[in-house]
DNA sequence: TCAAACTCCTTTGTATACGAACAAGTAATC
DNA sequence: GATTACTTGTTCGTATACAAAGGAGTTTGA
């Protein structure tokens, strides 16, 4: 009996917590080297993959809260992975570029991600990997 | 293509923090009429399994920082849900026990955690809900 | 027995999270 | 065309997380 794991059994939220803490950590290690955090990765790949997007835009698609994203856009900012033009069209607005410096990094960046989520599961089956992330995904997808 | 998940279809990363936000969320509304956050919740827990706990060893128990916990332990004290006694042997450690006011509604807070554990895997099959929560277990327990 | 090593807890600094309230801008509607 | 109703992004307040450093107490080992 040295671990609550053995007796809240059953608690999920326990396990997500702690699954979510241990990949966190993982990942955190890999970007340390970079200056960049997890969700500073998350957002950048996120511009990547939609150049010239907005804060609301970005919040919609990796679901995160504008109050959150307002502070990592101004780190990923003055951290100069990014450049912010305001629109043109919409004042309230800024779409969001990846910098020449994010963009040398780029495919280094995305392969510390690959190579961390492969290192994270590599103790599982194929089946297992295939399973937890369908299970994962239609969790937070759910509703 | 309206959600990254089409298109990063294989991190796990992205995966767990997002069911871990969801988890986390769900547990949240369900805790807030007590005036309790997931993680007190989640400490008071620990202090029940083990009363006389310190924060060392709830922090072995939980898999938490001493520095996350301290701040947790205060607001937990100061919230009238706990008991701090410092060790009479030991003057660093104090020992914890949960309040009356906690043990009034010890039942009724444990038994909201088990139902919000049900809602979050209804979709679930039964085998789903086995499998998810041994892989859960064995990515975190890993190493 | 006394200094070094170690342990427990707190504090500080930085980075999420997120509800709530706001300012500024845009859209809707009469 | 002016008022009302949304939207976008920021700021504030509170609560995790966790690295790092510090203070007080305890243990170890020569």
């Amino acid at each position: 009996m040295n671990n609550l794991s053995s007796n809240i059994p059953d608690c999920t939220f326990f396990f997500l917590a702690k699954a979510h803490q241990k990949a966190h950590g993982l990942l955190k290690k890999k970007l340390a080297p970079y200056g960049l955090t997890n969700m500073q990765h998350l957002i950048l790949e996120g511009i990547w993959y939609q150049e010239g997007a907005t804060a609301a835009e970005l919040g919609k698609l990796l679901i995160l809260d504008k109050a959150t994203l307002s502070g990592i856009i101004d780190r990923l900012d003055e951290g100069g992975w990014i450049e912010k033009y305001q629109d043109k069209a919409d004042k309230r607005i800024f779409r969001l570029y990846p910098s020449n410096k994010a963009n040398d990094l780029k495919d280094e960046l995305i392969e510390v991600r690959k190579k961390g989520n492969d290192f994270l599961l590599a103790d599982f089956t194929t089946e297992e990997k295939i399973i937890f992330k369908r299970l994962l995904r239609s969790l937070f997808l759910m509703d």
